[in-house]
RNA sequence: GGCCCCAUCGUCCAGAGGCCUAGGACACCGGCCCUUCAAGCCGGAGACGGGGAUUCGAAUUCCCCUGGGGCUACCA
C-alpha cells in the first residue's frame, strides 16, 4: 500500500488499505505501507502523519514501513532518489528511454493546439529524435531535462487482473510517458515499479483509477527484465452522484469521521463492504471474521456509492454493543471536548459517577458520539429554551403552571428520589388530577429537558436528583405563568 | 474526442444456466411494544437498462446498443 501525503487520509485510500492488509493477513503474506512522496511539491509532513495515524486508527497495522522499519527500505521515496536515477540511468544507457528537453509550457502549448484540431493530446516524441551529438551538447549545455520511456510504436500489453481478468491496452495509444522530471525526482510511474520490485511485492491491489498507470508499469518492468507483480484493480468509491468521491461531496478524511465520533471498527467494517462481500449474508464482522472471508474473489466490478446513512446504521449496532465501561471511556472525551464536563450545572455535583450515568442512559440513542453531546446535553445545562412543539402541545395547555407546582410539590417531599419512587408519585399524581400518565409525564419531561424526546423519564429524573429536577421544574412553571398572562 | 472499465431493489451486497414466483442489509412505509424518542420484534413496498444470439431452459454465456464512471500532467 503506498498512499502519497498529498492530503488527508481519504476513505478510497483507506479501504485500499484496508483490502490490502486483510489480503496480506489471510494469506499470511507481510503487508508492506509505503510513502509516495516524489511529487515534493505536493506532499507534507502534516499530511503523511494523518495518514500513518488514520491507518493505524483503523488498526490497519504495516508490517513494514515508515517508523516500523523493514529490510527493503527506506519506505519514502524522497530518500532513495539514488536509486531511481541508478534504473534510469540503466534504461537511458540501453535506448530504452531518451533526455527530453520540452519545457512544461511548450508542452502544454502543443497540447492544446492538439486538442483544438480534435487530435487526442500525446506528447509528438520530437525528442525521441535527436540525435545522440545533440543530447549531450543540450546537457553540456546546462539545458534542464525530463527522461522518458521509449514506448514501442505497436504491439500491446496485457495482464491478468485479479479483480477484473484480462485487460489489455494497444502500445500505440500510449505516450512517452515522463520517467524522471527535470527536478532528479521520479514520476510516479518509476517510482512504484522500483519500489515494488524492491521491496519483492507480490500483489498490488490499488484503485481502478490506476487501471491505465498499469501498461506502462509492465513496460518498465519489461524494460528493467524484472518479474511482474500481480495486479488487482478495485472500483471506486462513489459519491451519491456516482462520480468519484471527492472533499466537493462532503466529509471524506478518515479524521473527519474520527472527529464526528465514528469508532474505527464500524467504519472499518462499513468501508469493507463498499465493494466486497465475504460471499454470504454477514455484515457486522470483527477484523478476525474478515481476515478469514476476504478474497479477491469477492470484490465486485463497480463502483460503490458511499451511504451515509448505512454507516450512521451500523455505527450505532457498534455503540450499543460496547461494554458500559469500554462505551464511557469512549464517549468521554468528546463531552469534554464539548465543554460539558467540568462546567455548568451546579448540582448534582458533575462527578465521574454522574457522567457514567447520563451517557448509560442514551447509550441506546446515539450514532455518533459526536451526536451523543447533543443528547446528553441538558442534563449539564438547564434549559435555556423549550422545544416549541411541545411548548404548543403541553405548556399551553389547560392547568398546565398547575401540574408543574404540584409536581414540584410531590417529588420535593419524596425519599429516597429512586426510580420506583418517582413513577409511584407521577403516575399517582395524574390520578389525582383525573388525567392518563402520558401528558403529565410529557409536561415533565418538556419542564425537565426541553425536549420531548429522550430517556425513560423516571430514569432521568433520578440521575438528575431531586434539587436539580426541582429548579427546573419551577423554572419552567414561572415560564408558563408567565406566558399564559 | 481517444483509451480503459462497469451495468441486480433508492443505496450496499447475494446470485457464478434450472434451487429465482430473484435473497439479505440500510433507508422508506405499516403494525406490535410503550410515557416520548431510540432500540427490539413482525409485516409491506421496491431491481435483473434495452435488443438480439446460444440453450429444452439465462439475472447468470456471447454480440450490439444505451447509460454511467475512470484515465488522458515533468499529479499520484
Amino acid at each position: 500500500m503506498a498512499p502519497s501525503p498529498t492530503g488527508l487520509l481519504h476513505i478510497g485510500t483507506a479501504r485500499t488499505a484496508l483490502y490490502n492488509w486483510l489480503f496480506a493477513r489471510h494469506h499470511g503474506g507481510t503487508f508492506v505501507l509505503r510513502i509516495e512522496d516524489s511529487d515534493r511539491t505536493r506532499s507534507s509532513q502534516e499530511y503523511e502523519e494523518n495518514i500513518l495515524d488514520g491507518l493505524r486508527w483503523l488498526g490497519v497495522e504495516w508490517d513494514e514501513g515508515p517508523e516500523v522499519g523493514g529490510s527493503f527500505g527506506p519506505y519514502r521515496q524522497s530518500e532513495k532518489l539514488a536509486r531511481y536515477r541508478e534504473v534510469v540511468d540503466g534504461l537511458l544507457a540501453r535506448g530504452l528511454a531518451y533526455p527530453c528537453f520540452c519545457t512544461p509550457e511548450e508542452l502544454a502549448q502543443r497540447r492544446k493546439e492538439m486538442q483544438k484540431q480534435g487530435l487526442p493530446p500525446r506528447y509528438d516524441r520530437r525528442c525521441r529524435a535527436l540525435s545522440q551529438e545533440e543530447r549531450e551538447r543540450l546537457i553540456a549545455a546546462g539545458k534542464p531535462h525530463a527522461v522518458r520511456f521509449a514506448v514501442p510504436d505497436d504491439g500491446s500489453v496485457a495482464w491478468n487482473d485479479l479483480v477484473r481478468g484480462e485487460v489489455e491496452f494497444e502500445n500505440n495509444a500510449l505516450d512517452d510517458f515522463v520517467l524522471m522530471k527535470a527536478d532528479g525526482f521520479p514520476t510516479y510511474l518509476l517510482a512504484v515499479v522500483v519500489d515494488d520490485h524492491d521491496m519483492r511485492i507480490s500483489h498490488i491491489i490499488r484503485g481502478e483509477d490506476l487501471i491505465s498507470a498499469t501498461p506502462r508499469q509492465l513496460h518498465i518492468y519489461g524494460a528493467m527484465e524484472w518479474p511482474r507483480p500481480e495486479f488487482a484493480h478495485i472500483p471506486l468509491i462513489l459519491a451519491p452522484d456516482r462520480s468519484k468521491l471527492s472533499k466537493r461531496h462532503g466529509a471524506t478524511a478518515i479524521s473527519e469521521y474520527r472527529e464526528m465520533g465514528y469508532l474505527p471498527e464500524a467504519l472499518a467494517n462499513f468501508i469493507a463492504l463498499l465493494g466486497w462481500s465475504p460471499g454470504d449474508d454477514r455484515e457486522v464482522m470483527t477484523k478476525e471474521e474478515m481476515i478469514e472471508a476476504f478474497s479477491l474473489e469477492g470484490i465486485g466490478k463497480s463502483g460503490a456509492v458511499f451511504d451515509i446513512e448505512k454507516l450512521n446504521w451500523m455505527n450505532g449496532v457498534y455503540l450499543r454493543r460496547l461494554t458500559p465501561e469500554e462505551y464511557v471511556a469512549r464517549a468521554r472525551p468528546f463531552l469534554e471536548k464539548a465543554a460539558l464536563v467540568g462546567r455548568a450545572c451546579p448540582r448534582p455535583p458533575v462527578d465521574d459517577q454522574y457522567i457514567t450515568k447520563v451517557l448509560l442512559l442514551e447509550q441506546e440513542r446515539a450514532k455518533t458520539l459526536g451526536e451523543l453531546v447533543d443528547l446528553v446535553a441538558f442534563f449539564f445545562k438547564r434549559p435555556e429554551s423549550y422545544d416549541e412543539k411541545g411548548e404548543r402541545k403541553w405548556f399551553k395547555r389547560e392547568g398546565a403552571a398547575e401540574l408543574l407546582a404540584a409536581a414540584e410539590k410531590k417529588l420535593a417531599s419524596l425519599e429516597p428520589f429512586s426510580v420506583e419512587q418517582i413513577e409511584a408519585a407521577v403516575r399517582g399524581l395524574a390520578e389525582e388530577l383525573g388525567l392518563k400518565a402520558g401528558p403529565v409525564i410529557h409536561t415533565i419531561r418538556l419542564a425537565a429537558t426541553g425536549r420531548t424526546k429522550g430517556p425513560g423519564l423516571f430514569e432521568l429524573l433520578e440521575v438528575l436528583g431531586k434539587e436539580e429536577v426541582l429548579v427546573r421544574l419551577a423554572a419552567a412553571r414561572e415560564y408558563v405563568q408567565k406566558a399564559a398572562e
